[in-house]
DNA sequence: TTAAATAATATACACATTGTTGATTAACAC
DNA sequence: GTGTTAATCAACAATGTGTATATTATTTAA
């Protein structure tokens, strides 16, 4: 997907730029950055940043391409290399592997989706990321609903699960990624299959 | 909250700013308003901005304030007015009605809130809405955590949770509201309840 | 109805940032 | 080593900002 950048001065460049990016997105967030603001804490002249960006919408939109592009390419090796024969039912549990391997690469990833999914954050991103998230749930869930057995409407449901699982990811990296890949999965697994009051221990009485 | 402010011409000139406000807010999304864009649609001269907003991000502020101090209204009459003596246990559909309340001035506030939650717009309004929906629960509910009982993280809880609220609120604008408050409400129980799962009606193998 | 108060307007200002250009210098790949 | 090209520097018009002042229009309250 990247052509090969021979040159070893655009590297350097791009990287600082973006270097500069994540420090000033923490500082004042993405709407509050200028071109001037970020040539100069990168040290590069200002015209350099235009050789390589269209502005800064460019320089964001081509960070978050890598991101989604690694997701997607770890979600198609995984399906690829399952040959599950899925038919009536599946055990939750399967999907652990995949959860692991998508957060671990978030974690490889921190600085630059921390700051996109923080408050100084940038909501196009989380939109697209939770709708990821969403498409892919659809993707693979969608041929086990029993429609008799829906309780509340599929698309609210999945809005619901997309919203969750982006909200625990930016936990996860507000806290400094405080736990390990494999519990962070393992708690969106049991949440999802016990439900918010069952894993809480809260007893509650069901009207 | 809001002092007498006994001139129509104010009235009308923030009226009219906040109008312009949310159809930019549609049209470019909140970074690429300036405040030339407000006063050109909304029809009024540059400096008269100035005289009601320190600038956009003021527009913006103020705005908020008022959805915020409502809701707080709401959530604080009716614990005001509820005399129920919560112990060990308590009835979930209890607390329907608040929800509904909120919904219903979600819902009589949806313009400004829609564009404030959609794709274009302000991941720091989207966060501290989340923030209050969490220190509610938090407030309501962590006196019913019977520490023995508890699966996944407490904060982590909280996260998905809140995020989930968030996330149906947001689909629900999004639908242009094609439900009933009291629909919305049900549908947050019940999935809290049940967990996403087992109201999906999928059949899944819990590992 | 009128007079005082004040909101809104028109206009101008210095300043910052943008996106582009052309000429020059420096670093790179082969 | 040499040709290629990335990075620098300086200058440019264009746009937006925030402020100030004088003037006009509207509103409130007597």
């Amino acid at each position: 997907m990247i052509p090969k950048k021979t040159d070893r001065r655009i590297f350097r460049t791009k990287r600082m730029i973006m270097e500069a990016f994540i420090l000033l997105m923490e500082e004042k967030g993405f709407e509050a950055i200028t071109v001037s603001d970020l040539t100069e804490k990168a040290d590069i002249n200002r015209g350099t940043f235009y050789q390589h960006y269209k502005d800064k919408y460019d320089l964001l939109e081509q960070g978050e391409e890598e991101i989604f592009e690694g997701l997607k390419k770890i979600v198609d090796t995984f399906w690829h290399n399952e040959n599950y024969d899925y038919e009536e039912v599946m055990n939750v549990d399967d999907l652990l592997p995949l959860s692991i391997q998508l957060f671990e690469f978030i974690g490889d990833n921190s600085k630059f989706i921390k700051v996109l999914l923080g408050a100084k954050g940038n909501s196009a991103f989380q939109n697209k990321l939770k709708n990821v998230i969403m498409d892919n749930l659809l993707l693979r869930f969608s041929q086990f609903l029993k429609e008799d057995h829906v309780i509340v409407p599929p698309d609210y449901l999945l809005a619901y699960i997309g919203s969750a699982h982006l909200g625990l990811i930016q936990h996860w990296l507000e806290c400094g990624m405080d736990r390990s890949p494999e519990d962070i999965a393992r708690i969106l697994s049991q949440t999802a299959i016990f439900g918010p009051v069952k894993v809480s221990g809260i007893q509650i009485f069901q009207g």
